[in-house]
DNA sequence: ATTTCATTTCAATCTTTTCTGAAATCTGCT
DNA sequence: AGCAGATTTCAGAAAAGATTGAAATGAAAT
């Protein structure tokens, strides 16, 4: 294989994967794009500038600059510096599980949060302290209490292995690998 | 507290859970709507009809139709009939977990086992069986690799506590509840 | 077979989200 | 301070996605 051969080939892996990528993401309510340049910046492993990405991906500087931030803003990506160059670098986490860690972190954080918040206000609008509570309002409050239950197990769970300190931080690898040995009801352990 | 009083409280409880049950479903891109109506089946509990889901939630027949359809399709509501009566009733799943278990293996089948599939034939594009790869080739393949142990896993698991059998059906949540008393490296047990 | 009511489909429309590009702002250098 | 990039911002444009409504299809009753 030439070098020449090699390049094209790595350049058509690259773009399948982020075009992969970029599906997935926005199946998952992220950006196209913000997923994109994502996926660039693990799938090379270089650190790269703005013009780089802009010419990689075919995307505006604006939207660079917006990607790149909200990229930060969820801890996937890093800025870096190259000596005697005033250009911002980006280059991605490399670890996977470190990657995946920061992602359910992030989302935990804005969306099952305050979801537990609406949950506990609407709990306050339907007090079940009193005996006199209707049927319906009791029943309402078990399957409020039912979602609540779930969410509130969710939160734990996500700060205990995607937790940013780095102390149960490894876990979330460990946690997967373990559930994937776990022996169920169904197959005996047998798996 | 009178009849008429809890009957307000009663509405203005659902509305608000119907919101933010709304809201997080477009958060995981999933139509607000169609979560609106979901929303509305699993807090009423009761079976509804084309016409009190319209009016209910202010939308078009077609709307309900297709949002329903989609319901169906993910599991997570059923059709039910009433004697005398030629509409279709429908009525969401009421336990939690066998809710979340529906949701999960759908997104697994729609989102990660495609991209496991493009995973794989990207990696067919770059053999590294030959030892003369070039450095980049081989660098890729490293972490394309690893993207795919983890999807895998994924994979595995969803399988095994969100499969559509009963037998290992009950696992998620007691799966959930195991990982929330794992002791990790962080607080070294104490939760 | 026909009528009647219910459901589905889909082109047109509306809404929301995303993207662009150029002006404004920032940053480090001389 | 003044200059030369580099970055950010954001109003308007474009694209994507959701919704409607009415016609087509389906299904039970007569």
């Amino acid at each position: 294989m030439t070098q020449a051969e090699a390049a094209v080939l790595l350049r058509e892996a690259q773009d399948r994967f982020i075009a992969s990528w970029g599906r997935m993401g926005s199946a998952w309510g992220i950006s196209r794009t913000m997923a994109e340049v994502h996926a660039l910046l693990y799938v090379t492993g270089e650190p790269m500038n703005t013009d780089e990405i802009m010419e990689r991906l075919a995307i505006s500087r604006g939207n660079v600059s917006m990607s790149v931030r909200a990229l930060l803003d969820w801890g996937v990506i890093q800025k870096t510096h190259k000596r005697g160059d005033r250009k911002d670098y980006f280059q991605a986490e490399q670890d996977v599980w470190t990657m995946l860690r920061a992602i359910a972190r992030e989302r935990i954080k804005r969306e099952v949060d305050p979801m537990l918040q609406s949950l506990e206000e609407i709990r306050e609008l339907t007090p079940d302290t009193t005996k006199a509570t209707p049927e319906d309002l009791s029943a309402l409050n078990t399957r409020l209490d039912a979602v609540q239950e779930c969410f509130e197990l969710m939160s734990v769970l996500s700060h205990k292995f995607a937790g940013p300190t780095q102390g149960g931080g490894a876990g979330l690898k460990a946690a997967a690998k373990l559930l994937a040995k776990m022996p169920t009801r169904g197959d005996g352990g047998r798996s």
